[in-house]
DNA sequence: ACTCAAAAAGCAAACGTTTGCGTAAATTTT
DNA sequence: AAAATTTACGCAAACGTTTGCTTTTTGAGT
């Protein structure tokens, strides 16, 4: 910044003033008079002074800047996150500084020291997929930096988090298939270190087993990435078996693309012969024909949320409170992919299948 | 940040040292002896010293922080471009602060202040769609802190620029459209107070010029936000033309498939009837169906771009160079919503029409 | 042994604020 | 009219680095 600022010496100096007063003025300080008060903002005004945030921020020993870890900025999901984020912040007077740990152990870990040299007053982070172990921001415990981290968390970790319910979530899903009729019940899972589609694995589990449907291991295909690709893949696999599917959850809307594709190529109908439903509600999900039934995470959402969060912590409005987990509430939504021929009872003889 | 942090004082004190030996030394400035050099950063390991920048900052008057403004950062092209900042900026050891100006020029002002008390080393701005004077960002120029537009850039200020040829590729597309046997194109354009798309609609008209097809002020449907709805009501209103267009040339995607879903509700064909074509390359033009041709904006590449521009000027590597312009390359990508049947002459008995 | 240059390290100011404490003037209280 | 308050402001240190200049130490050359 080699530019000329005017800073708060130069007010003094034209004033003849001291620059505490002049600080104090700016800060409307009642200790300093009305009258000054007022001459020291029109003078201010007049120079164009804006305040060297560097320079209070050292001073105060604190920032007002929230470090965001994301995995990938360019992933719908987490875009809007950022966008809730961004959101609270400006509105409170925080500034948001981004990183992309591309899930990456290393990246994310470098970024925590960037994190913290540059001093910020709070974090919000979803975990790289390759995090295990979250040792790297224990630091910020003793630093007395709040962290908040949002739906990829860590359990061994004192911190808050911002999350949904996966389990309850996906267990709602596949109740819905179960209630409109299919019997086979495919799952395309995520990876299984990671808790939240570890939960989503246990949630489908769970509502068959309420629906004495048997779990049969071969109905779950377990992808890495859950990728559009992927789901295509693990789609043709399950197409595959000598029973297949007529129903398929998959872990989020990308895959569930994938596979309602697939299906398509092979001929089969959506809804009739396989219902489909996808997690996220990605705005794909509304154009995709049949359009795709999914559960809503309500990123927005937790993004403005884990922002609320974070800053009352660092405010420090509730010192008494080590760490908070907030659950946000998601919805089914029910769109034409899973749309089948109402039938509480015995839909077997709408279950037509064609090669 | 209210912990206790190692220092380079503390350092010093323990090593028997000045704070400038020590800070030299962790630099490897050559006038410190090897050995201490080794035994400084030994210690500071072992203490877990990290840098305080905003101290560094401070004393060297400039940061490493470059400052987004974005309209939105759950846009698409939008999370892209930032993506691509964050990954170059990463790189070269700068941080990424990011705001959204929701298009509102009261917004985008607030933000520049900010930027400044911030102290940013640069920055990266889309305009807002309400932006038309561009005031707010001169006082940049006289702080000698460089600036790049990208994508909505103003004329009216001199400052670096990463743009797409839009009239090139408008040009393309609507003569992508023509070759492939289209007589009647419509074009669905956006808010013709920004240059971007004033530009496409200009690039209709020349492809339609080119090839002697009259330009009909009807086939032209002025939207404001280009949403997915302005898409479907644009295509409503040229449907119910009395000689209906053969081909859409929509200034975005967005619109892009709100007129294919109007299209197919309307019970006509497409490409058959109506051949469409968007703009930008999102990812949901090869969900669609039929998927869609488009031109490939390139958001990713153009957020690198703009981002090494800008550290270019930053370090003052071209000292001589005032602003810069850099054009890049779009792509055409045919898909199956312009994909005729082959008619380089005379199409016209292939164009059916049904109510 | 003596000078001199090079190498290694230290001093102290500066970056632009904030803030505890002190003080002078203005105002109120007795 | 003196004492006690209150009001309005100034002094100077501090935040953690960086850096121009000075000082000390070392070692080589004569």
């Amino acid at each position: 910044m080699p530019g000329i600022r005017v800073t708060i010496k130069d007010l003094a100096k034209r004033m003849n003033l001291s620059v505490s007063t002049i600080s104090r003025a700016l800060h409307n300080n009642p200790s300093i008079g009305e009258e000054t008060t007022r001459e020291v903002w029109k003078l201010a005004k007049q120079l164009g002074y804006l305040p060297n945030s560097v320079a209070s921020n050292l001073r105060r020993r604190k920032t007002n800047m929230i470090g965001v870890i994301v995995p990938r900025i360019d992933i719908t999901f987490h875009s809007y996150v950022i966008s809730g984020v961004e959101e609270i912040a400006y509105k409170m007077g925080y500034n948001v500084t981004i990183y992309q740990s591309k899930d990456s152990l290393e990246r994310e870990v470098a970024i925590t020291g960037i994190l913290q040299t540059n001093m910020v007053a709070g974090i919000i982070a979803c975990l790289a997929l390759e995090t295990q172990n979250c040792s790297h921001f224990t630091r910020f415990n003793s630093l007395k930096v709040p962290l908040v981290f949002y739906d990829r968390v860590s359990n061994d970790l004192e911190a808050s988090k911002v999350i949904i319910d996966d389990f309850d979530a996906a267990f709602r899903v596949t109740e819905h298939l179960i209630i409109t009729g299919c019997k086979k019940i495919a799952h395309i899972a995520g990876c299984q270190t990671t808790s939240i589609f570890a939960s989503r694995l246990e949630g489908y589990k769970a509502a068959l087993l309420q629906y004495n449907i048997p779990f049969d291991p071969n109905m779950v295909c377990c992808a890495t990435d859950l990728s559009y690709e992927e789901g295509s893949r693990c789609t043709r696999k399950l197409l595959k078996l000598a029973d297949i599917p007529d129903g398929i959850f998959c872990a989020n809307d990308y895959t569930a693309i994938g596979a309602i594709q697939m299906i398509k190529k092979s001929n089969l109908r959506i809804p009739e012969d396989i219902a489909v439903a996808g997690f996220s509600n990605y705005p794909v999900s509304t154009i995709i024909e049949p359009s795709l039934t999914t559960i809503d995470d309500r990123a927005f959402e937790m993004g403005k949320t884990a922002a609320r969060m974070l800053i009352r912590q660092i405010e420090d409005r509730d010192v008494n409170i080590a760490s908070e987990t907030v659950v946000i509430k998601t919805d089914l939504i029910v769109r034409d992919s899973t749309k089948r021929a109402v039938a509480t009872e015995a839909p077997k003889t709408l279950v037509r299948r064609e090669k």
